[in-house]
DNA sequence: CCGCCGATCTTT
DNA sequence: AAGATCGGCGGG
């Protein structure tokens, strides 16, 4: 099935709005591809759980750039994971890719990730999702939305979940009422709780 | 399947 | 001292 590019506008909207629309798209990177089923917003200024709320630090200088980037931090002295930047140029802003359904390159991706067991094992998290497609340090302030032939990008392939859950983020102590995480309701590629 | 705990190091 | 996590282990 072919695969249409999210471009730069797409992105440039709320991570709010564009967390939800991104469920169901195709995270794609040379030979690798999976299907988005989990996702959270971070809104930056105003989100107390955002890494960008205390204002732009070296650490988080990517997300206060344009949108369409890649946010990839490094977290619990182990683990790398990554964000799409979303916003205006700028503005903080983020969504967090949590869960994927692996579609292309599993083998690629079982090297990738020694441990990983079983299909569920490569994308079902935050930073098991971004070993199994080899990001890290490197890959933070990386331009998914430019048409870079070796850069991952995100495509529409015309493919909408069936059922969408809306909860609160998992794993964070501050704004956990907030509503910002979603998933796609039965999924096994879905890492926190249902 | 679920809960607990240790790993490991950057950021605050 | 805490953190946008994970995997191993023990118990049900």
């Amino acid at each position: 099935m072919s695969s249409e590019r999210l471009d730069r506008e797409f992105f440039a909207r709320d991570p709010r709005e564009v967390a939800p629309d991104l469920l169901g798209k195709v995270i794609h990177h040379r030979d690798l591809a999976a299907r988005i089923v989990e996702v959270e917003a971070y809104v930056g200024g105003e989100d107390p759980a955002s890494h960008a709320y205390k204002g732009e630090t070296p650490r988080t200088t990517v997300m206060f750039g344009p949108p369409g980037h890649l946010y990839v931090y490094f977290t619990y002295g182990m683990h790398w994971c990554a964000n799409v930047v979303c916003g205006e140029d700028g503005v903080a802003g983020a969504v967090l890719l949590r869960g994927a359904e692996p579609l292309s390159g599993l083998s690629h991706m079982y090297r990738n990730r020694i441990v990983a067991k079983r299909d569920s094992d490569l994308c079902s998290g935050p930073a098991k999702l971004a070993q199994s497609f080899g990001w890290d340090g490197s890959t933070n302030g990386v331009d998914i939305a430019g048409g870079i032939d070796d850069a991952p990008w995100i495509g529409d392939d015309g493919t909408a979940p069936e059922a969408v859950v809306n909860t609160g983020r998992v794993g964070i102590t501050r704004a956990v009422e907030e509503p910002w995480r979603w998933y796609v309701a039965d999924n096994p590629n879905v890492s926190g709780p249902r």
